[in-house]
DNA sequence: TAAAAACTTGACCAGTCAGTCAAGTTCTCC
DNA sequence: GGAGAACTTGACTGACTGGTCAAGTTTTTA
């Protein structure tokens, strides 16, 4: 949908994002209706359309906003850092505090990542932070601040830990949102140095 | 939906759970409607509804079937091992292979993560895996070879990667299912032995 | 000020959905 | 063999869906 907008208009576009955002967070996508959008808005149907092609289009415009925002604030958090290490502490710290003023998105997103028609958009984003955060993992190999590994491998287990971690410890057991990062980055940087058969030495045959 | 079922009718109804966790694995949950259930088994839409009260049951018996095989599947790969980081080793490969040869319930089971109506479920399954997981945690720690930290929260990482590695290595990138769990296995009991502030030691001042 | 563009209304449409039910068929068991 | 239980059929219902559109209002523009 391409229209010139005036400030009234993308006051309205704004309006229906956010409150979309909100409805399809606390019911679903499918399950919340146009219908009910507008009606919570209190204007008519055609206000809609006007915006938006399709319920689906407000959604992608919903989950693209959301991952520019939680990126922007990622690179803010490390462009004053030059330790590979460091970056990828800070990037998992600031993650996790977006996450925390963003209830809804996250939400959102775990549930885009699983309808087909909205898993591309999450994968390709996703595939963008594991990028940054494998571009850290190569010059910490280099360093030998961090064992041999594939880069990619490794930034989406980091992926793993954070989203999981963040919605187990700070969504459902409403842990401080440093908490929940002093775990992700013990476990994730103990992940990325390695393991090299130390630990469970005593008692594999195998591998 | 309590009834007497003739071995015709268990079949029956095990057909019914079968094609629709096909098909809500394809389709997704909400796009797929009962009619089209029936319409691809060629039987009449009574038959549904004799076996189940409504579509929403029909994906709670599937799910619950699913984390069920999953969990056997899980305590008969560590069963004859008393070394618990081996027995943590051991359930992470376990749950990667059946997860390998049950792709069709790891997407239903992501999706159901996200849906407020099946959420509850999941998370109590996860709870149980997270708690057999921090048992052997916990052991590990009292024999010196996993640094300090909460068991429930290195669980709850342990399962994060194995979900997201699972997904983006086995199903979209096609690694092999030993590949998958290797990379997993290295950076959960990495992450297990922790960080002391050994790698990003060179880099930060604050946490 | 007047035309054009931006915005809003809400009744309406065609289609789909989960779920019902009266009627019929097949099976079990005595 | 016959009664009752198990199973199956598919037309039907009422609610609801995403999306359209002709008509109207407000704002911008020149």
């Amino acid at each position: 949908m391409v229209r010139r907008l005036t400030s009234r208009g993308l006051k309205r576009r704004d309006q229906l994002i956010n409150y979309a955002a909100s409805r399809f967070a606390e019911n679903g996508f499918h399950p919340t209706s146009v219908t009910e959008i507008v009606n919570g808005l209190g204007v008519g149907k055609g206000v809609f359309y006007w915006y938006f092609d399709s319920k689906e289009e407000i959604f992608i415009e919903i989950l693209r906003g959301a991952q520019r925002d939680l990126r922007r604030y990622q690179q803010k958090a490390i462009e004053n850092e030059s330790d590979p290490v460091a970056r990828i502490e800070f990037g998992i710290r600031a993650s996790i505090i977006w996450l925390a003023n963003h209830p809804d998105f996250f939400t959102l997103l775990q549930f885009a990542a699983t309808d087909e028609k909205f898993s591309r958009l999450i994968r390709a984003g996703e595939e963008i932070a594991v990028q940054d955060v494998a571009q850290h993992i190569r010059e910490g190999i280099s360093q030998g601040r961090i064992d041999e590994g594939d880069p990619l491998f490794l930034g989406h287990a980091i992926l793993g830990v954070t989203n999981q971690l963040t919605r187990v410890l700070l969504f459902e057991k409403k842990r401080d949102p440093s908490v929940v990062a002093d775990a992700v980055v013990r476990f994730a940087l103990g992940g990325l140095r390695g393991f090299s058969g130390v630990i469970a030495a005593g008692a594999m045959g195998g591998k």
